[in-house]
DNA sequence: TTCCAGGTAGTCG
DNA sequence: CGACTACCTGGA
């Protein structure tokens, strides 16, 4: 077990966990909240390793507070590059909000969402089965269904603070029964009078996606490689994300700026387009595409964080409630 | 109790 | 191409 800490001086601008953790961003479920703590099991270096941090410390001169566990050796320093990355702590605050102050429309989400970051997945293909999850669904229930998911058939690891799961492999996703039937025809042996239908993807709460995940954990191991799509420039990722069975442009926009970091992507749902049209166009009935379109060339590398923020912005604010059914 | 939100895929013109 | 609708679940 080791304790460590992220200077305030090492990162740009403000950091505040739990509204990052709690923002609904579709890279993965919240962590395991203990007190004012988050935990959950990361895979390091391919070793497991519980990663327990807070941000609430008394000391101002600390970001980030880390307490890692691990039974293998892992180096404070990949452990610390990982929170890194998972919570964006790279990314220039202060600039955004720069470019923010500019737009007038966009100068009141600042002190809404100050501190809040992209949360970025630990675990690109659990991203990928969040946000096609997340489609036409609630926070709640999505999270709940990826929970029940790594529960199933992640690996299991025993921990003082409890047991965690990470999330299954596609090879371990893809050969999962799809819903009740297809489970008890795979049954061996005598059915139990008590039998109880609960590992098979529907049981977990995803309703008719459970095909599009059993598929597109099957692509991610042939057609689609998701190294790959880390390293292609945004539009030719998009095009191939799309080939994802339960992927369209909203999730394709999900899955490239929550899993793996193109923070050019303008993730256009129904919330979003209520806000554009309320704050920029005030009658018009903007088509998805053209709210993609306006994002992206009005905010460029901002507009990711520019939709977190209005998103988020318009929860606490009030003004998702008044825009309710337009 | 019924009703309805919320993106994608499929169908129709 | 655009317009329309079915899809599953759970919270109101």
């Amino acid at each position: 077990m080791i304790e460590f800490y992220i200077s305030s001086k090492k990162i740009k601008g403000p950091f505040n966990l739990p509204l990052t953790m709690e923002s609904g961003q579709t890279s993965q479920p919240p962590w395991k909240k203990d007190n004012s703590q988050f935990q959950e099991i990361l895979i390091i270096d391919g070793a497991p390793c519980l990663v327990n941090i807070g941000n609430e410390d008394q000391d101002q001169d600390i970001a980030v507070k880390i307490i890692a566990e691990s039974p293998n050796s892992i180096p404070q320093k990949a452990i610390k590059n990982k929170v890194i990355e998972i919570f964006s702590l790279n990314d220039n605050l202060d600039k955004l909000y720069d470019f923010l102050s500019e737009d007038p429309k966009l100068s009141p989400t600042v002190d809404h969402c100050r501190g809040l970051r992209i949360f970025k997945a630990k675990n690109p293909f659990e991203c990928v089965i969040s946000s096609i999850s997340s489609a036409n669904c609630s926070i709640l229930r999505w999270t709940r269904s990826i929970q029940n998911i790594k529960q199933k058939w992640g690996d299991s690891y025993h921990f003082s603070s409890g047991n965690f799961h990470t999330f299954p492999t596609p090879e371990i996703l893809s050969n999962v029964p799809e819903h009740d039937l297809e489970e008890i025809q795979r049954y061996e042996g005598e059915i139990p009078g008590n039998f109880m239908f609960k590992n098979n993807l529907q049981a977990c709460g995803v309703g008719y996606r459970a095909k599009y995940i059993i598929n597109t954990a099957k692509m991610v191991q042939t057609d689609i490689n998701l190294k790959k799509l880390a390293k292609m420039k945004y539009e030719k990722a998009f095009e191939t994300v799309l080939e994802l069975p339960g992927v369209g442009p909203k999730v394709a926009d999900c899955i490239l700026l929550y899993g793996f970091g193109m923070k050019q992507a303008f993730p256009a749902d129904v919330w979003i387009k209520r806000i554009i049209e309320f704050l920029y166009f005030s009658k018009n009935d903007l088509k998805p595409q053209k709210v993609r379109e306006f994002g992206m060339e009005n905010y460029g590398d901002w507009a990711g964080y520019v939709q977190l923020y209005l998103f988020h912005y318009a929860r606490t604010s009030g003004l998702l409630e008044s825009l309710r059914g337009k």
